[in-house]
DNA sequence: ATCTGTCTAACTGTTTAACTGTTTGACCTT
DNA sequence: AAGGTCAAACAGTTAAACAGTTAGACAGAT
């Protein structure tokens, strides 16, 4: 017997309107920016109560597909699909299943590699002048010393995701976001403070940066994964430690 | 002056419910299959109305974080998270032509070829083993003819996840799921029927598995990415094309 | 003319109570 | 033991009301 039964269909409203809504976005009859009409209004074009309409437009929020405002003018407006669903389910996966510090680790340095070295074939001049005014902001803060550790972290961050957006894929730009968001979440970064790390740290993106300049594709490569490698390690050692 | 001001947050109390689930699900508190109490319990708990307890639980549903049931013994049940909700994610940034296929191609290219080199580097010979048997699996269905590109594309998958579970990191291992699932939902497949590219790809499964079994980690690295590579091309130009 | 303060109105956020639909399991019959 | 019926425990939906948020209009002060 080749016949398939199906499971059957859930009885949702809400699944519905759902399913109606990112249609419409999919498909480019709604595009980011346009507002939707308010609940009442969606209330009489669904022919449904409101409360089925609200938790139809929590699913989409939540999907990424829409921003929900308050007040006047507020309401559902229709968002730039972006890789922000990914970063945070993929988040949420790594937490549920207790992957290991340095499992992210090898996950990232591996990524990094890779991306340093689309980077470096893809960069353009206006990429490489971002790049460098992030590490003139840098410059400038590490001159006042490290009392700006938190900045400079965010700098750091930046860095590196400007650098997987010079590599144009913006999967790897999902997963790269992921890593640094669960890295920053998983320590106290004051002892950041009086420690010669992030002026080491920053030492090596200005040479990440040249490479990529220069289209050193291998190089680029090699420079991401130690750099990564290294930070790595002062993690796990503690920051105050010296040669 | 070097005060910052905050954003003001959000004033969502179902926001709030949706935090607190999720944590104790997150930090162990509550494990998959644990039924969470009905809905006009959990409104007493959080001492809100079922309305906003009915939103929080569509938006943890929309996570992948909980099923929701009818009837006796219905309710809000926790999920293992799986890779589920990164699948749907980077499913509707390929619909809304925010990644390209090409972009995606990419990306499991570069994570292939760093997971074969791993696995060539971790393999015990029971993993070896579990390959082998995959394959034996589809060498049989192989001799029977290209009716079976059905079952013969799900073992193509279960190979290459197979694979990324031998490099023992599950970074890896969801984000080559999230793209498989991504790849199979994206063709209709019915053309490998009548085509040699299933033969032609499993031999090159074939080579990969013998240079991890051998522990040539840059070889399988290469290999891994040339069979996606070729893989994809075949995609692009119809598997019917014969040389 | 520009800025500030006040107020209104357009929306979302939440609450409550009621009814409808779904599903499991207890119990009875064959 | 198997099948049917029914009740109860839940979720799904509805409607109406009130509370909170926010943009913009308007008036007054500088």
């Amino acid at each position: 017997m080749d016949v398939k039964f199906r499971k059957p269909k859930p009885n949702r409203i809400f699944q519905h309107v759902v399913a109606e809504i990112q249609a419409a976005i999919l498909d480019g009859r709604l595009k980011p920016g346009d507002q939707l009409p308010p609940e009442m209004k969606l209330k009489d074009m669904f022919d449904t109560s409101r409360g089925t309409i609200r938790e139809a437009l929590r699913v989409l929020e939540q999907k990424g597909l829409i921003d929900i405002r308050t007040g006047v003018s507020g309401g559902a407006v229709v968002r730039k699909v972006d890789t922000r669903q990914i970063t945070e389910s993929l988040n949420l996966l790594i937490q549920a299943q207790n992957v290991s510090f340095d499992q992210l680790v090898e996950f990232r340095e591996a990524v990094e590699g890779i991306v340093a070295g689309l980077a470096a074939e893809r960069a353009k001049p206006e990429n490489i002048q971002h790049l460098r005014e992030l590490m003139a902001s840098a410059d400038r803060l590490l001159k006042e010393g490290s009392g700006h550790w938190r900045e400079l972290l965010d700098i750091d961050v930046k860095l590196h995701i400007a650098i997987a957006e010079v590599a144009g894929n913006p999967v790897f730009v999902a997963v790269l976001k992921m890593v640094h968001e669960n890295i920053l979440d998983s320590f106290e970064w004051f002892e950041l403070e009086n420690s010669h790390v992030l002026q080491d740290s920053f030492q090596d993106m200005g040479q990440l940066i040249r490479a990529i300049e220069n289209g050193q594709a291998t190089e680029a490569g090699s420079l991401a994964r130690y750099h990564v490698r290294k930070f790595h390690d002062y993690l796990k050692r503690g920051f105050r430690n010296e040669q």
